[in-house]
DNA sequence: CGCAGAATTGATACATCTCAAGCTGGGTGG
DNA sequence: CCACCCAGCTTGAGATGTATCAATTCTGCG
């Protein structure tokens, strides 16, 4: 399995969307989603690209389609940690703020479907089911952003590896079902730089930390971009949550 | 000024509450503080108390009143992050979740307006302005999470112990005008080890940290519960972000 | 082929943790 | 009223995990 090879989407009909049922509009009738066909448009980044940075001006909103993006703030010296990590589905921006407050860019192309913020918030305040859903999904990122907070604080840097590895691999078969006969794997589409950074380590860590593990045989690396994992559970336990018997959603 | 005397609150007017303005009734009208008065209560909770332990039920929902509760997630083997840290106005639990996810405790003895969870997710889905202020305060919490990251992430043990006595002179200035004669001070309201827990760090390592910027004269301590800061300006610099000028809130 | 960015590996430094001892203030009971 | 106690806090000395600095080695690509 190489790297996604991104096709770039020039989607128009909600209902074919990949992202329909887990997205802000999950729970859109027919008749609300062509109220938010009218006013979506794609916009699409390349690997690297940075597609605002923290307290400028925003006025979109939208979902990730495709792709990775990457929230980040930095300190004044440069010290820099992610705050987020965005897969598709995600939501980026928020109604009632016309500033960002970290700066986003993409890990690989990444695809939106965006929003006129003002037309959004109009949108949301006729549609309280859209309201309901973006509540939700805040809430489930603040609790990942506190399941993080747990890793930053209190974690070693094997646990935040191993930690990291599991995210991916959920967060990667939630999103696409793979063939079960060559075992459980997902694609690194993060540097290690964006690895560190995420983690609050440095790269060298990183490396040496991600070498032990393999060493280890907990997994393999294809070409460097496609983890193997040998045994889930050993993963898992690595990770040092609670070890709940290495369920993998 | 000592530390704070507590009066247990036998409130029952929304009209007259001291969060009347900030928490999630903030943009009610009358008729609506009446649908919430019917279905509220109030409770009390002692300093160090357990309010509730992550994964159990909790069928109830609410804003702290009056006092501070803490947040916290704990690894198998002991090791705890404090995740939250509630001040009145701040909202407790999730509509549309019945189990909580992180523990919950009393840091001093603390207030909590409540609602029975089913009877306020009726509330909010006949009553958009509130779900709307919710979703606000969940977004605040998002990025107060986001920055929580950094610290925990990138911030050196000085940063960190400087940024915690920014926030909480923030807080505590936002909910109490003191005296400005006296200067720039507020209650720590929690232990060493409470603070170590949100930091990540050890009590010891806190410990120090407070002795060297007590001993290079960026606050004293009266009675080691009462922080007065001398140069606000100062300490935000050794917090490490973004140096604005000393701007208080 | 050779370059540039990304990743690995090694040697050393240092910030924070760990372990241990002592201090402080408030409460209790003789 | 004083001696004691205990939880919370401070301070010290040494251990350790991760950062830092410095080479190499990979990898993809023109």
């Amino acid at each position: 399995m190489a790297m996604p090879s991104a096709p770039r989407l020039t989607q128009t009909k909600c209902s074919d969307c990949p992202i329909r049922h887990r997205a802000v509009c999950a729970q859109c009738e027919p008749a609300e989603l062509e109220d938010l066909e009218r006013i979506k448009s794609y916009r699409t980044y390349t690997p690297g690209e940075t597609i605002a940075w923290a307290g400028e001006r925003l006025s979109l909103v939208g979902s990730v389609v495709q792709g990775i993006a990457l929230l980040s703030s930095t300190l004044p010296d440069g010290r820099r940690q992610m705050v987020g990590l965005l897969f598709p589905s995600d939501f980026l921006g928020r109604p009632g703020r016309d500033t960002i407050s970290h700066d986003v860019t993409a890990a690989t192309q990444v695809t939106f479907c965006m929003f006129q913020k003002v037309e959004f918030e109009r949108l949301i305040a006729r549609t309280p089911k859209i309201q309901r859903r973006l509540l939700e999904m805040t809430f489930d990122e603040l609790d990942a952003a506190r399941d993080w907070m747990l890793l930053l604080g209190r974690k070693t840097a094997r646990e935040k590896i191993a930690s990291l590895f599991v995210i991916m691999a959920r967060r990667d078969s939630a999103l696409n079902s793979r063939p079960a006969d060559q075992g459980l794997r997902f694609p690194l589409y993060i540097t290690r730089e964006a690895m560190a950074d995420y983690l609050g380590l440095t790269i060298e860590t990183v490396s040496r930390q991600i070498s032990a593990l393999k060493r280890e045989g907990l997994f393999r690396l294809e070409e460097n971009r496609v983890v193997h994992i040998a045994d889930f559970a050993r993963l898992l336990e690595e990770a040092g949550d609670d070890s709940d018997g290495g369920v993998l959603i």
